[in-house]
DNA sequence: ACACTCTCCTTAACGTTGTTAAGTGGCGGA
DNA sequence: TCCGCCACTTAACAACGTTAAGGAGAGTGT
């Protein structure tokens, strides 16, 4: 008789009740329930709480890395295309950003994508340590973008209380007009924000880091 | 007869425990005891334990911008030395960053030194939105960029478990060899990787926003 | 056939946590 | 003197992560 219980089902459950709860309301007791299972049960199949995070945390970039095949010949497309599916990804989870950046990945499996993203640098005539620089540039941006943006869309679509342009304008300094004003192209337009953000890493690498102009090797 | 307690001091004494225990140990119990009271004094202060997270951010914030009076001509110079100083204050506590990114600000204190970056960009020729997006794509890539630090420096100077180069690099598949020899510049040297990383966002800010190349008006 | 063992889960419980309800001592004003 | 507010205490609650102990059920060895 197969156990009732194995590691995947319960990271995908978890996976799924996040969206539900939120990183705050996902108890191992509400897992457990959800597969009718008593929560020690889980203790069966991860160490702690921390451990089944961490292989959360992974599975989420398991299933982006399977989502995204292709890797494109220029290390402009690949590092926009990546930072593009990371973002979409973390947000396909409430919480989805903090989730990730709290946890230790349990896994190597990603390796390979980060293998195939340097590659394509060094194709480009970047060395291994630039390549890096850019690639956890663009990461870092990206990891951070989606942190604000979960804060103030824990679920896509609707708004969290506080974040109110105009409630927020209202209450700052009349001397400081400039950062009344730009409260509209703060809290609006992740999408558009993301993407001119994104542009401007990339036309950095390109400005700053030497050999990005060889051209390919065809 | 004065109140034993109020805000700013239990803030204060916040701030300091969050050091010593982290952001997992910083229980209200732990904060009421150091300050010779029971925990639900603290309510009388405090509407909940968020309220009191959202105000240690504030604060942290608050003593960030006491720290940096001066802003210079450049706006190079001001948005890097705008994300040099929110990194070093965040470094400045354990946990910095997560504590930072969690919660939402409960004062308008910081909208002077906002009002003052944007007006060296709007100097410099940029329009407001121009420079907002270009304020938060550096803001975005400073708060990555310091979660991702500290959680290998929980606290400056030791590394966290398990962020071993050495050992990483061990456990990658030897086909993805890219990946493990990045990891050498992955967990290392962070304040030259940060600069660099700053300088690349600065560089494309330069490189891809209209307006920035206007001499500055004398 | 029986006992043994290993796997996987349950029941019961422990210590802590955030939080609330109710009560209490001290101070100022009428 | 009494009232009422302030600022705190004591007591308690539900919920959490986690551990200890035990038990059903399958498989194996003899």
């Amino acid at each position: 008789m197969p156990p009732k219980l194995d590691r995947a089902q319960v990271v995908d459950t978890a996976l799924r009740l996040l969206d539900e709860t939120g990183l705050d309301g996902l108890t191992l007791r509400r897992i457990a329930t959800e597969l009718d299972v008593k929560a020690p049960a889980l203790y069966w199949h991860f160490a702690n709480k921390q451990a089944l995070l961490d292989e959360m945390a992974t599975e989420m970039l398991r299933r982006m890395s399977a989502g995204s095949p292709a890797v494109p010949d220029s290390w402009q497309e690949a590092v926009a295309g990546t930072c593009r599916t990371l973002r979409t990804s973390l947000l396909g989870y409430r919480d989805g950003a903090k989730v990730f950046s709290g946890t230790r990945l349990t896994d190597s499996g990603h390796t390979g994508g980060q293998h195939a993203l340097l590659a394509v640098f060094g194709r480009a005539g970047f060395e291994l340590g630039d390549a890096v620089l850019a690639f956890t540039t663009a990461y870092a941006f990206t990891i951070g973008f989606v942190i604000e943006e979960q804060a103030v869309h824990p679920v896509p679509g609707e708004r969290a209380p506080g974040y109110d342009p105009d409630q927020r304008a209202a209450g700052i300094d009349p001397e400081h007009a400039l950062a009344a004003a730009a409260g509209r192209d703060l809290f609006g337009d992740f999408e558009q924000r993301f993407e001119r953000g994104l542009a401007i890493v990339v036309a950095g690498i390109e400005a700053s880091l030497p050999s990005s102009s060889t051209p390919v090797i065809p």
